[in-house]
Parts: C-alpha cells; sequence; structure tokens
DNA sequence: TTGAAAGCGCTAACAG
DNA sequence: CTGTTAGCGCTTTCAA
C-alpha cells in the first residue's frame, strides 16, 4: 500500500500535506475497483480500457461528484494554459482589446484573465510575480509607458524574467527600438493624426489646437501627427497651442476653456477647430464650447480619437478616428500562443486606424 | 539519490512527467548545498535556518533567476487563491462591478477574473467546470437569468458542485426565493423605479411609457417598478405603453419610433414621459425623439436606468437611476472570502439605488 | 539548525 | 487491458 513501513521506525503521524477537501481520483478508483493509473486512462482517454471497467469508473466519478484536479496536471506541464493581461482600465477602448484576447484564448482553450494595475510599479511588479509563479503561458501589457529608460528596463526585465519559467511577453504598444525580440501589436496613431490634421487645413482652419498632450507614449505620437499633419501643409506650429492635460473629460473641459478663453479679446484669433486626444476628451471640449457660446462645428471643429460607442450620439456627432482595438487584443493573444521568434516579421504588428467622419467638423466660418 | 535501484530490474527510462522548464527548489538547493527542505524553509519562514545558511539560499535563487511554482503549493492547499467572476460582459455598467470585486480580490491577495459568456449554456458551463478543476476559491455570477426553473435548477447545481470541491458560489441578483442557501448581492431596482414613476407623475405626466421589457428577471423587476409607480399613484397601467426591446440603443430607437409614430394622427395621446430599462436605451429614445421633430424635456421627458459616464453629457443631460454597482461588486467578492452559513444575515444584501435628477424631466407641455 | 522521506493528485513508462 | 511505480515541485514531520 504505502511505502512507509519498508524500512525504519514507524512514525505515527505521516510527513507531508494532509489531503485537501474533494474527491480525488483514487477515491474513483477505489470505489470502482481498479488502480488510479485506469482511472486516469479513463478520463484521458489515451490508452485502452474495457468498456466494462471504462462504465464502472465513470459510474463511481459521477456517483462521488468527482472533479478532476487541473493543478495537479498543470504541474507536469499538460494542464489549461492561463493567458494574462495587464492593463491600466477594462473600461472604454479597453474593452474591446480585452474582449479580443478572450475570444482567441477561448479558442485556444486556455484561461484567460484580465487586471488593473495604477501608476504604482510595486503594484505591478507584484502582479507580474503572481503570475509568473502561477506559470502563466503568456503575459500581455496594455500600457503603453513613457518611453523612459526605466521603463525599457523594466520591459527588458520583465521579459527576460518570463522568457526563463518560458512564458512570454507581448507589449500592446510599438516597438521598442532597444528592444526588438520583445513582441509587440500596436494601432496606426501618428499617421492617422496626421492625416485628421490635414484634412482640417484642406478645409480651411489655419489656427488648430491640440488638447490632450501627457507624458505618455501615445500622446507624443498623436501630438507628433499634428505637428507633422500642420507641417506638410505648411502651417507653422504654435507651441501655445498645444494644451497639456490628463485624459479625462474634465480636465479636457477646463483646458478648453482655459484655451479659448486667451481669445476673448481677440476672437478672430481663437483656434477653430481642435485635435484632441481622446475622445474623452473631445467631449470635455463640447461641454466646455456650450459654456462659451460657441457653436460647433459652425464656430469650433472637433476631432476626437478613439471612436467610443457614444461618439456618434452626442450631438453634433464627433468626428474621429477609429483604432482596431479588437484586432490588437486578438493579434497580442494570438502571439502569445505562436511565439514568433526574434527576426520573424509577425513579431511586430501596426493597424491602420480609420478616420470616422461625422458632424463636428466643417469649414471654419469665414471660409463659408 | 532516487529510490529507484532498491529492487527489482533497471528501467532504462524512468517513469513520471519529465521535468518542467525553469529553475526549481532542487536546483536552488543544490546549488547553495542544502537540502530542498532548508531551501523552502528559508522561503517561507518558518522553522529556523542559520543567517548563513538562509544567506547562501537566496544569493544562490538570485543567481539562477528562482520562481516559487505556486501551482504546487496549491495543490496542496496552500496557493494564492482564485476568484472567477462570470458575466455577460465587461463594458458599461458592468467594469465598475468588476473593479469593485479586483479590488476586494486583491485586498485579500488573491487572483482575479472576469469572464464573459454569451447566452449560450454550454459555455457557460464549460467555463464553470474549467474553474471548478482549477479549484477556485470561489465563483461569482452575473447574469441574473431569466428566473424560469431551468435556471433556477442550473444554479443548483453549480453550488452542489463548487461546495463539493470547497467552493463558494455567489449571484448578482436578488435571492432565489427556492435557493435561499446561496448567497446573492444586487441593486434595489423596483423601488427606485417605481419611486421615479411617481416623480413623473407628480410632474403633471398621465400618459406614461416603458421602453426595454424583455425576457429577464431585471427588466421583470423594473416594469414592475413601473407598474406599481402607476398604480400608487391611481393612473391604470396600459399594457399598449409597455414596449419589449433588446438593450440596446439601436433597438430602444427603433422601439421608441415605433411607440411614438403610432401617435401622428393624433399627438394629444401620445405619451408624454419614458421610463426606460437603461440609459443605453434612453439615448435610442432620445435619437428616435430628433428624427421625429420631438424636443425633450418639452415634448417628451425620458428617464434612464444606471447613470452611464455620458447620462451627464448629453444634451439635454440624462436623468436617471445610480445603482451602487462597485459596492455590489465589492460586496460579492468579500461574501467569497467571508462565506457565510445559511440564515446569516450576510447572505443576501440589497444596496440601495439613488434617484439622479438631470434636465431630461419637465412638466408636459399643457402644465407648463 | 538541518536532512530524509512521505505525500499533495495526477500521468506515463513499463511489465505483466 | 491493467497494475505498479516513479516523478512533477513543493511542504512538513520527525529524527538527528
Amino acid at each position: 500500500m504505502s511505502r512507509a513501513g519498508h524500512q525504519g521506525p514507524r512514525r505515527e503521524t505521516s510527513p507531508g500535506p494532509s489531503r485537501t477537501e474533494g474527491v480525488t481520483l483514487r477515491d474513483v478508483a477505489r470505489a470502482a475497483g481498479v488502480s488510479v493509473a485506469t482511472a486516469s486512462r479513463v478520463f484521458n482517454g489515451k490508452g485502452s480500457v474495457s468498456d466494462r471497467t471504462r462504465e464502472r469508473v465513470l459510474q463511481a466519478a459521477e456517483d462521488l461528484h468527482y472533479t478532476v484536479n487541473t493543478l495537479a496536471k498543470s504541474m507536469m506541464g499538460i494542464g489549461p494554459r492561463l493567458l494574462v493581461y495587464i492593463t491600466f482600465a477594462r473600461a472604454g477602448t479597453q474593452s474591446d482589446v480585452i474582449d479580443g484576447m478572450e475570444q482567441v484564448a477561448t479558442r485556444h482553450g486556455a484561461m484567460f484573465t484580465a487586471n488593473t494595475v495604477g501608476p504604482d510599479i510595486h503594484q505591478e511588479r507584484a502582479l507580474v510575480r503572481m503570475y509568473m509563479q502561477q506559470r502563466a503561458t503568456g503575459m500581455i501589457f496594455g500600457k503603453s509607458g513613457d518611453g523612459s529608460a526605466e521603463y525599457v528596463e523594466r520591459i527588458r526585465r520583465y521579459d527576460e524574467a518570463l522568457r526563463s519559467i518560458g512564458s512570454y511577453l507581448v507589449l500592446c504598444r510599438p516597438e521598442i527600438p532597444q528592444l526588438p525580440q520583445v513582441a509587440t501589436v500596436s494601432y496606426e496613431q501618428t499617421m492617422a493624426v496626421s492625416r485628421a490634421t490635414r484634412n482640417l487645413v484642406m478645409l480651411g482652419h489655419r489656427r488648430i489646437a491640440f488638447i490632450g498632450d501627457w507624458d505618455q507614449d501615445s500622446a507624443h505620437r498623436r501630438v507628433d501627427g499634428y505637428r507633422r499633419g500642420l507641417e506638410s501643409e505648411g502651417i507653422p506650429v504654435d507651441p501655445s497651442l498645444i494644451i497639456r492635460c490628463p485624459n479625462i473629460t474634465a480636465d479636457g473641459c477646463r483646458a478648453a476653456e482655459q484655451l479659448l478663453g486667451r481669445f476673448v479679446e481677440r476672437p478672430d484669433e481663437r483656434p477653430t477647430a481642435v485635435m484632441t486626444f481622446s475622445d474623452d476628451i473631445a467631449i470635455g471640449v463640447y461641454r466646455a464650447a456650450r459654456r462659451l457660446g460657441l457653436r460647433i462645428p459652425d464656430d469650433l471643429s472637433v476631432v476626437g480619437f478613439d471612436d467610443i460607442p457614444f461618439a456618434a450620439d452626442i450631438t453634433p456627432s464627433l468626428t474621429t478616428i477609429r483604432p482596431s482595438f479588437r484586432a490588437v487584443g486578438q493579434r497580442a493573444a494570438e502571439l502569445v500562443f505562436k511565439r514568433p521568434e526574434p527576426g520573424n516579421p509577425d513579431l511586430h504588428t501596426t493597424f491602420e486606424s480609420r478616420f470616422i467622419l461625422r458632424d463636428s467638423i466643417a469649414p471654419p466660418a469665414g471660409r463659408r
């Protein structure tokens, strides 16, 4: 039975853990009068078992309400895989990204979890450690980071650590030049904003502001697109029209009020259009415009970014840029399962973003 | 070293699984020149280890990039706990519920995962089975169900199965009378809608419609509140003013257009106010009103439910009902860790919902 | 303070 | 077709 007693003195209590709650394969085997190996074969379809035996085992399992413990299987590397997404929020645009990931994970029969962390690095590290300890198959990062040396070093460490346990890291952001071996998936930002900005210029706008610059890689890229759009049309960039603010409606509103308030004395110099970092900020601009008695798009054209569900429902409907969030999530998840090696072109993907023309932009007043 | 060779013939290959990828405690112990037991003690702080030995082990772990495998610990019932939330969506109102759960799980040092499933029962069952196999500490259900006998039986089975492995089930919905032993957390619906409906009556409305009835427990409760609100004010309920439609903006819009379209010939009989199942539907009503040339609130008062972030930003801002979604999530998660026994009053909680008065309601035209 | 060994629940190689 | 056995990575008891 037990190997105890082979030799040496008897122990009163045996070492090791005590049995956990619940029915085990051993219980089923015993009830069916077979060995655990045979019972195991029944549940895994491997090896052959006589019909009568199978029947008995299945019956015993049913009677005892047996549920296999996949933790034990996982320990041998044959349990379900776990895909982890670590990001800053689950609401808004992230929900499509997450849905895309869940979809792919489910298709692969893997477990999936999306966790959010604040700006606290300790918390992030704790989360990464926890899922490393759980031997997650792969980990995807949603926060694009600030691109600082500290950020790059942190990501490098995560990548190294994950590889060392046979896991895999994927970032939802543009490729990090210093870390070409780390897989990335992103959506077009610079080009898309640049195109939208040029569109405003072509409508006749000359004074175009940008609201929502921030210490964030994605903000830099969008501001960059704004700059390039202006420059390519020969319009000089006026730094005083680039307003910093966090990506929150209320802050966007405040920023817009301040910006537009600067021109009460000289309305002719007031910007006639605003590019924003996001739809959330654009909605803040709407609110500010209403307070200041400015009509959109007559007095002020506004362009958002993200195409949140309500962009089409606000009045006037918001012209914006729609990234392929779901595709980003799907691809990121696929990368975890495919694990392309360095050099593989699949390692870095950028999805296109679409310009969604609605009613919040028009030629400036003077031009009509 | 190995127990093989004690007796019997030599095997070429040993049975059982082969070593998994990654550094194990055994590797660390070997590198530090101690036994695995000692190394284990170092990492768990149990038992005593000399400073010199501890130092060596820690150093070895560092050098080898050791990460403990909590799957092995979990097998012995001492790993991190896992809290699972199964629901229908992660966006919208669910995101607050989920955030509340995550917060509590994190506070308890537990892992947390939110999974979505469609109406397919097989998918749901597969998910439950998977997490049961993972020996989840507890499972929370977000879908309120339709209250049918089939639903009740399904929940009863889940509860039984989860208990049998020492797990725990919590439902985010009102108590199921047939299953008083299953923990529930919910927010006030009937009462809140009733109160809001009466408020409309007191403003002078007599013809009040309800849009968004559906085969869902929560729909029944809200329609019920609407009915009670009218009746308590002595207004007869007109079934033709209760419109069925799924909880989607586009459907709400269609439903509203149809309803209001019935009265083009006799505008005096047109409903002057609409209670809706949700803010999403209310926004559909806004859209329909705009198309039909009806002004809100002058020609039509509208009340939503949920208080989604944009309820305050649409024009006119939406009067609605705000449930305590975050509190529901938090409490549900806490129940998983507290595990109240049958009879404990904590087993069933209902949080209050607040009436949020904004600009989408006013006395009907004739009354001003 | 340390190590040997047994055991958590399961799978797989091998022998019968 | 079925049982025996070793082992996955870890903890814990007992003895030294």
